[in-house]
This record gives C-alpha cells, sequence and structure tokens, in this order.
RNA sequence: GCCUCUGUAGCUCAGUUGGUAGAGCAGGGGACUGAAAAUCCCCGUGUCGUUGGUUCGAUUCCGACCGGAGGCA
C-alpha cells in the first residue's frame, strides 16, 4: 500500500459511541451492500472476552464476514499502529473478492490510524524498552521525565500536561527508541496520501436514550454471564494488559476482592460505560467530514439504508 | 394528640454570629498522532419547603402552615 496512487477506495465508516446500534447497523448495510465488516474496537480484538465487550453474537459473525475481532490472545500487547497495518492487509482481502469493506466500531483512535493512512515508522519491540522507562520514572518522578522529555522535543512537552503520567512515558519510550521529535515521528507516518475516501457516519442517539441502552445493556450482560468473564479478567490480571482496563471487567474488581458488593460494581459499570460514550462522542465530534445520524428509535434496516445511501453517494463520485 | 429533630444544586450534606451560598458524588465540555473501553484537563444560580412578621435588608431570627424522621402516649 506504500506510494498508493490511483483511485481512492470508498469506505463506509460506522462509528459511535457505545451502545449505539453500530453492530445491528453495520450488518445491515453490509448486506445492501455486498460488504464485509472491518470491526474498529481495542477489545473486541482479544480472543475469549466476548460478552463485556459486546461483542457481535455468533448469528451476526456468521451473517455477514467479520475481520479483526478475536485476532489476538488476552495477554498480548496491540496498538494503534498494529491495527493501520492488519485493518489494511484486510482490507485488502475484502476488495480482492470485490466486496464493500465497512469499518465499524467505537474506538476512534483506531479509525483515525487506518482512515487517515499513517505509515508507522517501524520501531523496536517496546516490552523491554517500557519497563526501562517506567523503572526510571519511579526512580526519579514525573518531573524527571518531563524534563527529559523537554529537553530533546520542548514543543511536545509543552502539550503535555504534567499530571498525564501515561502521556509522558509514551513520549519518552518513543522518543528513546527512535530519537525522533513528536513532530517529525508525525511528519514520517504521514508521507503517504490517504487511500480511502470515507463516508464517516457517527450514530447518535439521544444522550437520555444512549443512557438507557447503556444500562439495559447491563443488565443483559450480567444475566449472560459477564461475571464469569471478569472473573477470568481478574484472575488474570497481571498478563492481560490492555484487557484488564476494559470496562466490564475492572469494574468487578472489588466485588471480587471482597471490598464492594455486587450491586455497587454494577452501578460502576454503568457509570463507566456513560462516561466512554461521551468520550467517544467528544471524539466523534471532531472528525471532520463525519456525517451524523440521529440513530434514535429507527430500525437497523431503515438506518442501513441511509448509510447505504451514502456510501454510494461518495463511492459513485 | 404532644415533644424533638429535619426540609439548601439531580443526590448526600456543609454554611451564612442577618448583606441571596459551597463541597463530594451525579452530570456537562475539552484534549488525544505507535497502551486509547486507556490517560489527562476544565466547568457549581440554586424560588436556601410555603407563607406571614421583625429588619434598611431574611435562606439565616420569630410565628403559622405543609412535607419527612424519631420519641412519648
Amino acid at each position: 500500500m506504500a506510494g498508493y496512487s490511483g483511485d481512492k477506495i470508498s469506505l463506509l465508516v460506522v462509528a459511535g459511541p457505545t451502545a449505539s446500534g453500530k453492530t445491528a447497523a453495520a450488518i445491515e448495510a453490509a448486506r445492501l451492500l455486498g460488504g464485509e465488516i472491518v470491526s474498529a474496537d481495542s477489545m473486541q480484538i482479544y480472543r475469549g472476552l466476548d460478552i463485556g465487550t459486546a461483542k457481535p453474537t455468533p448469528p451476526q459473525l456468521a451473517a455477514v464476514p467479520h475481520h479483526m475481532i478475536d485476532i489476538r490472545d488476552p495477554q498480548d500487547a496491540y496498538s494503534a499502529a498494529d491495527y493501520a497495518r492488519d485493518a489494511n492487509a484486510a482490507i485488502d482481502g475484502i476488495l480482492s473478492r470485490g466486496h464493500v469493506p465497512i469499518v465499524c466500531g467505537g474506538t476512534g483512535f483506531y479509525i483515525e490510524a487506518l482512515v487517515s493512512g499513517v505509515e508507522f515508522a517501524a520501531q523496536p519491540d517496546g516490552g523491554a524498552l517500557r519497563e526501562q522507562v517506567r523503572g526510571d520514572w519511579e526512580q526519579r518522578g514525573t518531573q524527571a521525565m518531563l524534563g527529559e522529555l523537554a529537553g530533546a522535543d520542548p514543543e511536545y512537552a509543552r502539550t503535555l500536561h504534567p499530571n498525564n503520567v501515561k502521556r509522558i512515558l509514551r513520549a519518552v519510550e518513543k522518543l528513546r527508541a527512535t530519537g525522533m521529535t513528536q513532530a517529525q515521528l508525525a511528519e514520517a507516518s504521514h508521507r503517504a496520501e490517504s487511500r480511502f475516501r470515507c463516508h464517516y457516519a457517527v450514530l447518535s442517539p439521544p444522550r437520555d436514550t444512549l443512557y438507557a441502552r447503556i444500562d439495559a445493556r447491563a443488565g443483559e450482560m450480567l444475566r449472560a454471564g459477564l461475571l464469569g468473564e471478569a472473573r477470568y479478567v481478574y484472575d488474570n490480571r497481571d498478563r492481560f494488559a490492555t484487557a484488564r482496563d476494559a470496562i466490564g471487567y475492572k469494574e468487578f474488581f472489588g466485588y471480587f476482592s471482597g471490598e464492594q458488593t455486587l450491586e455497587e460494581c454494577a452501578d460502576a459499570l454503568r457509570q463507566a460505560s456513560r462516561r466512554y460514550a461521551k468520550r467517544q462522542l467528544t471524539w466523534f465530534r471532531r472528525v471532520r467530514g463525519a456525517v451524523w445520524y440521529e440513530a434514535a428509535d429507527k430500525m437497523p434496516q431503515a438506518l442501513a439504508q441511509e448509510l447505504a445511501d451514502g456510501f454510494r453517494r461518495i463511492a459513485e463520485r
């Protein structure tokens, strides 16, 4: 895909906050368009985490081909760079079959990495380096780490809040690995123009409807056996570095350790989901060119029809 | 029926020795370029239960009334 030239690939992107009805709408749209679905979800990539991640059900997965689901074990690390690479490969496969690629998911950062056409420069495996950076931070403190960054990349260091330890450490990690500033890295990874032309749809039910759906779905998840899955993650929390942070699991850790009641944990789950939905909406709001669908009580079929129409408009340009 | 306590932001409460009020939670807004369901930042006007009275001025003091909780019978 390097140096891509020629006509752009038309892509339907179905985005939106959690519980907005993306999955059903995307499947219907895939039926209408002869499409295959490319999931854009940082947690659904993990095998064995099905209920808490609101993965499509087996019948849904069987209805239309899906990609980027169940591609890693929960102890595996994954990143936006990995996603961009793997999703691009999946899209190439879909195109070779003459089908329409439909990106569907709520991880805006992943969609961005895919759709904007970044080509990440090779970087040595981060495992050992991350440990080293973390060790330095524990010894020297956040200020020192930010200072190290500011020495080499003052421009980026200025944009980081001193409390945002995670971002600071990540920046130091990248700096040590590549010797490049953030701006240089961005420049290096954006040489290629995006190969896609998107109909970027954001499904957005009214806030109170969305919250009601989130609450209802939390109950369904619990009835479907979420607790067992959460227990599995809890028991492996030392290994499941990413999955242990997923909403739907970490909220129950207090229950397993005996510090909270089940009801308290269920409340925490609902609240974390609401806050997540809010953050997702903030992300999608600034996506330029996105088309918003007030997907209130619309049936998936009707919505899918609109999505398909929107896609055809850009595809036939 | 009598006595005591209580009624302040969506919720739990603090406070004003009388000059129209502030915390936590909830909620809202924002950032985001290789961990992102992560991480981080910002945001508090509400008939101070109702109604009379005292007062230059009452949410604050006094009375009545209406809710709520407890006690005595």
